[in-house]
DNA sequence: ATGAAAGCGCTAACAG
DNA sequence: CTGTTAGCGCTTTCAT
């Protein structure tokens, strides 16, 4: 007699039943043993841990969801995977929750508040035991983050969304912007620029306001532009700027630092000397900020730590928590000073 | 009497039962008028939509996977989510999957093996109906790899493994590296490096082996430079490579935009002129190659068409099919010329 | 065409 | 300390 594999789906897994079997327990006593959530006896919990062993058994989170348990598993969704910040985020909440032995899915909702609210209903379907989520949209991913919030942990990271009472790690953007304009203004810049984006997204509208209120004069005050975040837009930014040349700034605060590369490259096509006639600076301190020739001034935005004290406020440990705690943990922002801004000669 | 919201949930969703209470049927007769998988009379039918929609029901996945059903989810492993190469690849993927209802999950190995099979288990763990995986490395990501195909669907993208017939679906790496050698050629260069990195990834070890065979002489086929997919390599690289100046090649080809990016700033910064004295090419063609000054020439892979034929292949729809299948897929890449690769005043 | 019942894998509550 | 029982939400037999 031939032993047949089974075609459609290899080996199946070991279940617990098997394992108590071998073990000869219970199934009820097995999991006891195997999850320590109840007292065994000695030598029974040693025997059904050999026979998992042996099985290499693993438990079926899906029949622990099911049950109504915990999974193990973390959410998270990142408005844009193909901007270079999040992926670092990412990575740097898969380093902090490796610690804690658990795993995380993620899922990028595209810039789109939609696809966005539909990522976070999947998470939450699939029993996630909590979400790290950096909203798209201040105000439109509002509704879905706190319907995610009041079924789940959740901590918002880097961007916020206004008005949903819950946890959230990020940079102190204010700090960031004046640090910015000091540094500016100590090396003898007078008209400033802020190429910024639309009032979608939280970090941006609160450096906005920042910016507002700190640039050196009313004419400084008055220069910010709008667009989104991306290369392309830094370039047609400094095309909008060049224009009128009594009116041209000497120097360019970018929103981040794809839109300050893009600003590079376009003054650079243009003729205009970095940092000699115009001084430039990025956010995040992106990898491909020292690329550029000059090299971009940033500010730093503690991503370790926020992923470290964004897994710490979901409290995975902890029996329960209450949700929706909205606590706010605002860290320092580290100006990175390079070439791009560089006092003029 | 006040009505108390369940403080540690939220509104719990609606589930079959009551949809089926309020339509006043059996919740298996629900069931089949929801799924189709059996006739049901239409005007139950018709009450049984209408109570769901009522009650915003949505089929609980754990319930239906538990039951052996699909999830409607397929996870993705990427092996380094920095590398701007798989944003842009997950990107495609998720766009392809949405067109299909589907949700993705990724996960990130952090280009290391042992995470790697880590997430590809807790994948299947979660019972996601197929998964697609770009593997760390071409021999030691196999065994996981194989295991993965004999559970559940499997496709391969842009890199593989050796020996595991499974599907795959990628750019044609020599064909790829015969466009680049023509290309420097036919703009007079004679004297080839290649700095790639050590033989753990399959696209890239395919490249030396074209590289070693159509390179224009045994000089240039000698040189190849083995490192890492990074910038810091690159840089390093120009620093070894410069080190002998009667050795100093013609033209740099680099295994990725990240490492050209890295030697052709370490080469400005050497004094080395670019395109002039050294040519030098990228791969992947990412956003950042054509910020460098001189714009990068790179080799661009057809990443949605890869990401579209990856989920065509996945046979989603289809009842079952065989896993293990090993088909290959091989697309062509095309070459993208810029100033980095100029012939030389 | 529909209802009843069983069971996917697991663990909490309840006896003993 | 351990076995029994029940049930999470769903679908799929098996009977009507």
């Amino acid at each position: 007699m031939v032993v047949t594999k089974d075609v459609a789906g290899g080996p199946a897994r070991a279940r617990l039943r098997e394992v108590a079997e071998l073990a000869g327990v219970h199934p009820s006593t097995a999991s006891r043993a195997l999850s320590g959530s109840r007292a065994v006896r000695p030598d029974v919990a040693a025997a059904v841990q050999r026979a998992a062993e042996k099985l290499d058994y693993r438990v079926d989170p899906i029949g622990r969801a099911l049950r109504g348990e915990r999974t193990g598993t973390v959410g998270m969704v990142v408005p844009d995977i193909v901007n270079p910040f999040f992926p670092a985020v990412v990575q740097a909440v898969e380093r902090a929750l490796h610690a804690d032995g658990r795993s995380l899915f993620l899922c990028d909702a595209s810039n789109d508040v939609r696809v966005e609210a539909e990522r976070i209903e999947a998470l939450l379907d699939r029993r996630v035991d909590a979400l790290i989520i950096s909203p798209v949209h201040q105000y439109d991913s509002a509704p879905a983050v706190r319907r995610a919030a009041s079924r789940v942990r959740l901590v918002q990271v880097d961007r916020s969304c206004v008005g949903v009472g819950c946890d959230f790690v990020g940079a102190d953007q204010a700090e960031a912007m004046r640090l910015l304009i000091r540094h500016l203004v100590d090396n003898g810049r007078r008209n400033l620029a802020f190429v910024a984006t639309d009032d979608s997204i939280s970090t941006v509208s609160e450096r906005i306001v920042a910016y507002e209120q700190h640039a050196p004069n009313v004419r400084s005050r008055r220069r910010v532009f709008r667009g989104d975040l991306s290369v392309e837009w830094g370039a047609r930014a400094v095309d909008m700027i060049l224009q009128d040349p009594r009116q041209t700034p000497d120097a360019l605060i970018c929103a981040n630092d794809l839109i300050a590369l893009g600003a590079l490259k376009q003054l650079r096509t243009r003729g205009c000397q970095v940092p000699g006639n115009i001084a430039v600076t990025g956010f995040d301190d992106t990898p491909f900020g020292v690329l550029s020739e000059p090299e971009l001034t940033s500010v730093r935005q503690p991503v370790q730590q926020i992923a470290d004290e964004a897994v710490r406020m979901l409290g995975l440990t902890r029996p329960r928590s209450t949700p929706m705690a909205g606590r706010r943990l605002v860290l320092h922002p580290e100006l990175v000073v390079r070439g791009s801004s560089a006092a003029p000669a």
